[in-house]
RNA sequence: GGGCGUUUAGCUCAGUUGGCUAGAGCACUGCCCUUACAAGGCAGGGGUCGGCGGUUCGAGUCCGUCAACGCCCACCA
C-alpha cells in the first residue's frame, strides 16, 4: 500500500473522524455467527440516565473498552453491549421537578395528557401510564447524550446491540423472570414490618439502607410496676411509648429477674405490658430494660417476632400519626396524650412527648445528647419508620441457610479482579437478615405483573394470585385485565384487582446478562454469550447488582452469570483534599474530552489500576496527550523512507536488538492483559516506547537516512516496530494509532492481529547492544550537557572502559553510535565502566 | 464494635514468589531551535519506602503491633 504520511499530523478531529467510519464499516458490529469460545462476552453496566455522566463513569469505561480491544485484536468475537438504566425513581423524580407532576396509581390514564412547559406548582397529579410516558420521553433525549459521549471516547461498543431498562424487552425479560422465580416458589408476598420512606411512601430494600450520623437524646422515663413503683427505660424515641407493647431486658440480668412474667404501666398512656426476657437486651445501656415498641427500630421487629408480641402501629405510610386514638388505649390520660400526638411527624411528636413527661414528672432528669447512626434510604432525606405492610420477596439466603451456602459458593467461584474484593460479597451475604423485598410503591419501573382476586367484600386474596401468559408479557395489570374477566370487574366485589407496585430497579438491572443477551427471544444468542466473561463494575454495588444478579443466574440457571467480575475503582476529586474549592468550575466528561483529546483522557484512566481508587489529575491527561502526538511524530519518521521493505533485510544488530527488547515487551503486555491488568500492559509499552523514540530513533537515525542494506535494514526494523507499537497502544489509544495506521495499512487496527513473538522469529538478536549503546550516548550526552554546549558538538575522542562482553554489545553499535554522538572514533579499554569524552574546541 | 484497602521523592503513582547504590512522570534546575516532534529534546538535583518491634546473610517486599486516611458491614433501646 501507497504510504499517505501527512507533513503536519494533528490529533484535533480524529475522534469524530473515525467513529464516523467506524460506524460506517461496522468495525464493532457483533458476529454472531461464531461459537462460544471465539466470543469474549461483556455484561456492560447500564449507566444511569437521569443522572449525568461524570469523569468516574469515563475511568471506568475505559478500562472496559480496553479489555474488549485487546480481545478482539487477540481473535475473540467481542459481546459489547450498552444500556441505559431509565427505570426507577432517579428518572421519577427528575420527571417531578422537570414537569411538576406526580403519580398516582390509582387515577385513570389520560390519553390526552400535555406535560406542561413549565414546571407545574402544586404539581399536577397524573395516572402511573401519564407518568410513564413522560419518564420516556425524557430519558431519549438523555441516552442520545450519553451515547455521543461514549462515541466520542471512542468505546468499542456494537451499537446495535442497545437496550434500556424500561423498554419492551426488559420488562418482558423482568417479569417472565419474576414469573417463574414465583412458580418455582422462589418469590413469594408476605404482609410484614418493612423499612419505609416516608417520602417516597415505599418499602426498601436491605441493599438499599445507608446509616448516618444523627443527633439524638436519651430519655431515661418511668414505667410503673404493678405495686406503683416506678421502672426506668431509657429510649432515644419517647413518641413511640403509645406503641410500646413490651418490656424487655436479659434473661440473665439480676435487676429484672423478680419482673419476668409481670407486667408495667406505660407512662401518660397507662397501657399495661408484659415484662418479658430475651437475648438481645444489653443490660449495659441505660437501666437494662427497653422498651418494645412496633416499631421503632429492626431490632423492635425481632424482639416482636420472635417473642410474639402484638402489632400497636401508629405511624402510617406518609410518616405522620394516625388521627384516630388507637384503640389499645383506653385510659382517659392516655387519649388525652395521643390527641396532642395526632396528625404530627415523628420529630414532632418526640418533642411534644419530651414536653409531657417532663411535665407529668416521668421524665426522669434532663435528656442525654447522643449521636448514633439511623437507617436512612441511600437516596431519602429523612430517616426510615417501620411500618407493616404486604410486599413481594425473592428468595436469596437472607432466610435460608442452604441457599445462603450455595450463593456463597458462587461467590468463591467467581473470578475477582482484584482479589480481595471477594470478601465484599462475603460478608455482604453472611450478613443478610431476610429475603430480598422487590416489591416498591413507585411508578417508573417493571410493574409486579400479578392481578388477584377480590372477594364478596372487595378485598383481595393474596395466596392465589392471577397469573398472566408468559407470551402475554410484558403487561401492566393497572390497565389490562386478566383472561377470563371483564375490566368492568376491576375493583368490584367478586372481581379482580391489578397489583400496584413495580419491582425494585436491581429486580431488573440483576438480568442484564439475560437483557443483552436476548434469553427471552433469542435463544441461539444467548448461548453463544452466556455466561459472560467479565462483568464490570465499582464496587460500591457489589451487595447490588453483582449480588442480585448472582442470585438470579443461581436460581434460574444453576451457574454464574459471569466467570470473572472486574471491579473498577473510584475518582476522587483532588478539591476532596480542600486545596481549591474556589474554582467552582464543575469537570463535565465531554469538556476535558475535548480539551486534552480522548486518547489523553483514555490514557489518564488506563494507569487507574484494578479496584483502585485514582486522584482525577489533569497532568496525567498532557501527559497522554504528549504521548499521542509523539506517537504522531515518531510514526513520521519510521515512515519516511518510502515503501514497505521486506523484513529479512533485518540485519544489523543494532535493529535485531531493538526489536529483540520489543518481542520482551509484547510478552509482558499480553500476559498482564491476560490478567485484566491494563495498567500494567500500557505501562511496559509506553516506557519501552519512549526508550525508542529518545534511544533507538536518535541511534539509527543517520543510517536511515542512507542508502543500501544498512539502511534497509533500519527501514525494515522501524515499520516492524512501528507496527507493532501502534498495535500495543490501540486498546488505550485508540484513535491516534488507527489515523497513523491508515497512513499505510488496510484496514482498521482494531480488527488486525495482537503482536505475538512469532512475528519477530528470525529477526531478533541481543538485547544487549541496544542498552549499551544507549548507555553510551547517554553519556556523550551527559558530557555535552555539562559543557553547556550543543548537541551537535563534535566529539574529537571516545574512550569506552568496560568488560569485554560489554565492549563487544557497543561494537556491534559503532557506526551509529558515532553518528548520533557525532564522534569519528572508539578506543575500547577493559576495566571498570566509564565513559571518557573530549569535545572538539 | 467487626472487616477490607491505602500509607514509597513537593504531587500522582510503579516496585509481580524478599536479593545489586529504591524507579517513572509531573513539578524544580541547567542546557539545546539536533532535517519525526519547541504544546519539543537532552541532562541534573531530590526519598532514613507511616511509627515501633521481630524473622533473615539480606526486608519497601514476610510476621506482630500501633497510627492516619478511605470504604464496607453492625441490633439505632
Amino acid at each position: 500500500m501507497t504510504r499517505n504520511v501527512p507533513e503536519k499530523p494533528v490529533l484535533e478531529g480524529l475522534e469524530k473522524k473515525w467513529d464516523a467510519r467506524w460506524e460506517t464499516d461496522g468495525t464493532f458490529r457483533f458476529d454472531r455467527s461464531k461459537s462460544r469460545e471465539e466470543i469474549f462476552a461483556i455484561d456492560t453496566p447500564p449507566p444511569t440516565v437521569s443522572g449525568s455522566l461524570h469523569v468516574g463513569h469515563v475511568f471506568s469505561y475505559t478500562h472496559t473498552d480496553a479489555l474488549a480491544r485487546f480481545q478482539r485484536m487477540s481473535g475473540k468475537e467481542v459481546f459489547y453491549p450498552m444500556g441505559w438504566d431509565d427505570n426507577g425513581l432517579p428518572t421519577e423524580r427528575r420527571v417531578q421537578n422537570y414537569y411538576g407532576v406526580r403519580g398516582d396509581a390509582s387515577l385513570p390514564y389520560n390519553p390526552n395528557f400535555e406535560p406542561p412547559s413549565e414546571p407545574h406548582e402544586p404539581p399536577i397529579e397524573i395516572s402511573r401510564r401519564n407518568f410513564i410516558e413522560l419518564c420516556h420521553n425524557l430519558t431519549i433525549e438523555d441516552e442520545k447524550v450519553f451515547e455521543n459521549l461514549w462515541r466520542t471516547l471512542g468505546l468499542s461498543v456494537d451499537w446495535t446491540q442497545t437496550y434500556t431498562t424500561i423498554d419492551e424487552h426488559c420488562r418482558r425479560t423482568s417479569q417472565r423472570m419474576f414469573v417463574r422465580n414465583l412458580k418455582r416458589g422462589e418469590a413469594y408476598t408476605q404482609e410484614a414490618p418493612v423499612l419505609w420512606d416516608v417520602d417516597f411512601k415505599t418499602a426498601v430494600a436491605q441493599a438499599e439502607l445507608e446509616d448516618r450520623e444523627r443527633p439524638g437524646a436519651y430519655h431515661r422515663i418511668s414505667f410503673y410496676k404493678t405495686d406503683g413503683t416506678p421502672l426506668f427505660i431509657e429510649t432515644t424515641r419517647p413518641e413511640l411509648i403509645c406503641s410500646c407493647v413490651a418490656v424487655v431486658a436479659h434473661p440473665d440480668d439480676e435487676r429484672y429477674q423478680a419482673l419476668f412474667g409481670t407486667t408495667v404501666t406505660t407512662p401518660l398512656f397507662g397501657v399495661e405490658v408484659p415484662v418479658v426476657a430475651h437475648e438481645l437486651a444489653d443490660p449495659g445501656k441505660g437501666s437494662g430494660a427497653a422498651m418494645i415498641c412496633t416499631f421503632g427500630d429492626t431490632t423492635d421487629v425481632t424482639w416482636w417476632r420472635e417473642l410474639d408480641l402484638p402489632t400497636r402501629a401508629v405511624i402510617q405510610h406518609n410518616g405522620r400519626f394516625q388521627e384516630e386514638t388507637p384503640d389499645w388505649i383506653d385510659t382517659e390520660l392516655g387519649r388525652a396524650t395521643y390527641a396532642g400526638l395526632a396528625g404530627l411527624y415523628p420529630n414532632q411528636a418526640k418533642k411534644k412527648m419530651a414536653e409531657l413527661l417532663a411535665e407529668s414528672g416521668d421524665l426522669d432528669g434532663e435528656p442525654k445528647s447522643i449521636t448514633h447512626p439511623v437507617k436512612f434510604y441511600e437516596k431519602g432525606d429523612r430517616p426510615l419508620e417501620i411500618v407493616t405492610s404486604r410486599q413481594w420477596y425473592l428468595r436469596n439466603g437472607g432466610r435460608d441457610e442452604n441457599l445462603r451456602g450455595e450463593l456463597l459458593a458462587r461467590g468463591e467461584e467467581l473470578d475477582w479482579v482484584p482479589d480481595f474484593m471477594g470478601v465484599r460479597f462475603k460478608h455482604w451475604v453472611d450478613g443478610l437478615t431476610g429475603d430480598w423485598l422487590i416489591s416498591r410503591q413507585r411508578f417508573f419501573g417493571v410493574p409486579i405483573p400479578l392481578w388477584y382476586q377480590l372477594d364478596e367484600e372487595g378485598l383481595p386474596d393474596y395466596s392465589e394470585p392471577i397469573l398472566p401468559d408468559e407470551d402475554s408479557l410484558p403487561i401492566d395489570p393497572s390497565t389490562e385485565t386478566p383472561t377470563g374477566y371483564a375490566d368492568s370487574q376491576r375493583g368490584q366485589p367478586g372481581g379482580f384487582a391489578g397489583d400496584p407496585d413495580i419491582m425494585d430497579t436491581w429486580a431488573t438491572s440483576s438480568l442484564t446478562p439475560q437483557i443483552a443477551g436476548h434469553w427471552d427471544d433469542d435463544p441461539d444468542l444467548f448461548q453463544r454469550v452466556f455466561p459472560m466473561d467479565i462483568r464490570p463494575q465499582g464496587h460500591d454495588i457489589i451487595r447490588t447488582w453483582l449480588f442480585s444478579t448472582v442470585t438470579r443466574s443461581h436460581l434460574e440457571f444453576d451457574s454464574l452469570p459471569f466467570q470473572h467480575a472486574t471491579i473498577s475503582g473510584w475518582i476522587m476529586d483532588p478539591d476532596r483534599k480542600k486545596m481549591s474549592k474556589s474554582k467552582g468550575n464543575v469537570v463535565t466528561p465531554l469538556s476535558v474530552l475535548e480539551q486534552y483529546g480522548s486518547d489523553a483522557v483514555r490514557y489518564w484512566a488506563a494507569y487507574g489500576r484494578p479496584g483502585s481508587d485514582t486522584i482525577f489529575d489533569e497532568g496525567q491527561m498532557k501527559i497522554g496527550r504528549r504521548l499521542a502526538t509523539k506517537v504522531l511524530n515518531a510514526s513520521r519518521f519510521a515512515l519516511g523512507f518510502g515503501e514497505d521493505v521486506a523484513v529479512s533485510s533485518i540485519t544489523e544488530p543494532l535493529d535485531r536488538s531493538m526489536l529483540a527488547g520489543l518481542s520482551e515487551v509484547v510478552r509482558q503486555a499480553t500476559v498482564a492483559f491476560r490478567k485484566f491488568d491494563y495498567a500494567r500492559a500500557l505501562e511496559a509499552t509506553e516506557s519501552s516506547f519512549w526508550a525508542w523514540t529518545d534511544d533507538y530513533l536518535e541511534l539509527v537515525k543517520g543510517r536511515a537516512y542512507g542508502e543500501g542494506a544498512a539502511a534497509a535494514s533500519a527501514h525494515a526494523a522501524l515499520q516492524l516496530a512501528l507496527s507493532v507499537y501502534l498495535r500495543l497502544f490501540a486498546p488505550f489509544l485508540p484513535f491516534v494509532t488507527e489515523e497513523v495506521w491508515s497512513w499505510w495499512r488496510e484496514g482498521s487496527v482494531h480488527r488486525s492481529p495482537w503482536p505475538t513473538k512469532e512475528e519477530f522469529v528470525g529477526m531478533t538478536g541481543d538485547v544487549a547492544v541496544l542498552e549499551a549503546a544507549s548507555t553510551v550516548l547517554s553519556a556523550v550526552r551527559r558530557a555535552k550537557s555539562d559543557a553547556k554546549t550543543s548537541m551537535r558538538t563534535e566529539v574529537s575522542a571516545l574512550t569506552v572502559t568496560a568488560p569485554s562482553d560489554y565492549l563487544d554489545s557497543v561494537r556491534q553499535a559503532e557506526g551509529d553510535l558515532l553518528e548520533a554522538g557525532r564522534g569519528s572514533g572508539i578506543n575500547y579499554e577493559i576495566g571498570e565502566f566509564a565513559v571518557e569524552t573530549v569535545l572538539a574546541q
